[in-house]
DNA sequence: CTGTTAGCGCGTTCAT
DNA sequence: ATGAACGCGCTAACAG
């Protein structure tokens, strides 16, 4: 079988294309990546070489020899819940646009599994870390701290973060949620979530802001994460097995969604019967069921700061937005029930 | 300040460990990578060294000496719709078991992102790569031949793979909703797509074989992707602008859920007044929705397989479940409706 | 603007 | 079972 020129047996090399071009394969390297410092004819006849070699630069060796990886990792929870989606999607897509790529680990929200995916992450020399949470464990904290590499948590919000933060506070979510719908006048809530810390926090937070408006004793129901339609049906059903609430307060959208099916088929009209309030970023349910009310994040903002702060350090700047290495998005209450 | 033993200011090397160990740098290699070869007393004078240095081995110079990254790709054309997130978790879990990492790109449903993005990736040197889909650019097919590392396609079929192909037929998906509803009874039909290819597929095909039984001009929604529950109210208003179907088909589990919102919101009784049909893996909305029929295919299963193969090549083998390098997997209609 | 030298941190290969 | 020499492919630093 005849060779075409573009066959690779043994893979093309930087001193391949160097040979093609007539150059030095420095010449070849600044050339690809920093092509202000050659000329353009130069610059050229590298180009040509490396299209007709096939030539694809071996990231590990330039990555090595330059102690440069171009690679974050994000760890999150899980994907299933879509609630990071338009964060990651954000994140990823800034990040890509300046040549960085992706390293994507699953914590399933345990902080054990987090610290060994960290340990496996770090040797892989990430240029910046982003993690979904600000709790993590004493040697997660310890490895990300000695790595002296960019740290963004996001989702949350620290005291003392491991360097970058930027997020909202869930405390806050609940708080204000609860004094939303007692304003409203509502007197008896229901609590569903998901065994989540975020999501939990979220809850209970609104809980004891309703026990200090005298409200004690609100039920909540705790599933199993991640959620699902069905764990949100089958919160909603225990809750109605011994409470009869006005309103359902839900840990996430997607439980939420649940509650919506599960009052549905029960034949209960949502917000007349029972109102129910969800927790979740833009793209979401609240803009669909209008008897739905729900606490909106922009996840989609907090991917695009994240990946504007990761951007400057890594040109050596320090992002001017990020005061103090911390970032409050903040978060707004769409109101659509009727009750 | 004083420094403590863990402190890390220049990063800790092979070489660092083997000096505290009182071995040479390559026995300490081998205690960490091929403890077999090594005596257990001089294994644990290693480990001892290991967490006393805090050492971190880089896997950049390790995978430039082996030629082996430990590193696997997944391109996805999105990951705000769910429909591959029981696939990429199972594929992630079954891949970091045997330390193995992912790297993730977000390809937008674009052939021509998904060829940058492979070219950008084959540079980190991936020992595989996991695509969504079937449908590439000549380039791209080009590239990951030549690479020579095992790729896997997954979520749809090919008479051609690439290399080995985990799926299913989207063709065959519709022709068997198409007769499973004819055999029903349904007469007017509904079709609602977002602009993603193989919901396209899935959807053009139940077109087609209603038109062999005499449906013809059956109306038909396209929706800008990703698939959302705002889409799914969108197409249906759209629909019954003009149409009075009996059973709206959507092409993924998202849209139905927000064709059933839209229903909903109008009053519609489900299945009564309007039967609906998705499309989707085994965690999403048929098992919540009792009115909503549902193609499920199992995300998980796929992710599974696809793992089990990469892992097979990766020690030499080959999967003897992908004989051909094909596998099916797939998929089955849960019927929820009662009209 | 371009070339030369040296070495990034590790694993392969061969020797012991 | 352990060690020494060498090179993976590339870029930093300096020289010209």
């Amino acid at each position: 079988m005849p060779a075409t020129s573009t066959d690779q047996v043994e893979s093309v090399r930087l001193i391949d294309v160097a040979r093609v071009a007539g150059v030095a394969p420095m010449t070849v390297s600044r050339a690809l990546n920093r092509p202000e410092l050659v000329r353009s004819d130069t610059a050229k006849k590298v180009l040509d070489a490396v299209r007709a070699t096939g030539y694809v630069p071996n990231m590990l060796a330039g990555g090595l020899a330059s102690s440069k990886s171009r690679l974050v990792a994000i760890l999150l929870p899980t994907i299933a819940n879509s609630i990071f989606s338009d964060t990651v999607q954000a994140l990823m897509d800034g990040l890509n646009a300046s040549g960085y790529q992706t390293l994507l680990g699953l914590t399933g929200y345990s902080t054990s599994q987090e610290e060994t995916l960290v340990e496996a992450i770090l040797g892989r020399r990430p240029d910046g870390i982003v993690l979904a949470g600000t709790s993590h464990t004493e040697a997660t904290v310890e490895r990300l701290t000695k790595a002296k590499i960019p740290v963004v948590e996001i989702w949350d919000l620290s005291d003392k973060p491991i360097d970058m933060v930027i997020g909202f506070s869930h405390e806050q979510v609940g708080v204000e949620v609860a004094r939303h719908l007692l304003a409203k006048g509502y007197d008896r809530f229901g609590v569903v979530s998901v065994d989540d810390p975020r999501g939990l926090r979220r809850c209970r937070s609104l809980i004891d802001e309703l026990a200090d408006h005298g409200k004690t004793s609100v039920p909540f129901e705790v599933l199993p994460a991640p959620a699902t339609l069905r764990a949100g049906r089958e919160g909603l059903s225990r809750m109605l097995a011994t409470e009869c609430p006005q309103i359902i307060v839900c840990s996430s959208d997607t439980l939420a969604q649940g509650v919506l099916a599960e009052a549905a088929s029960r034949g209960l009209n949502v917000p007349r019967d029972l109102a129910v309030m969800g927790f979740g970023d833009l793209s979401s349910a609240a803009h669909v069921y209008p008897a739905l009310s729900t606490v909106e994040v922009d996840g989609a903002s907090i991917g695009k700061h994240t990946a504007a702060a990761l951007l400057a350090r890594f040109a050596g700047r320090r992002d001017t937005a990020l005061a103090g290495g911390r970032m409050d998005t903040g978060f707004s209450i769409i109101d659509r029930e009727s009750a």
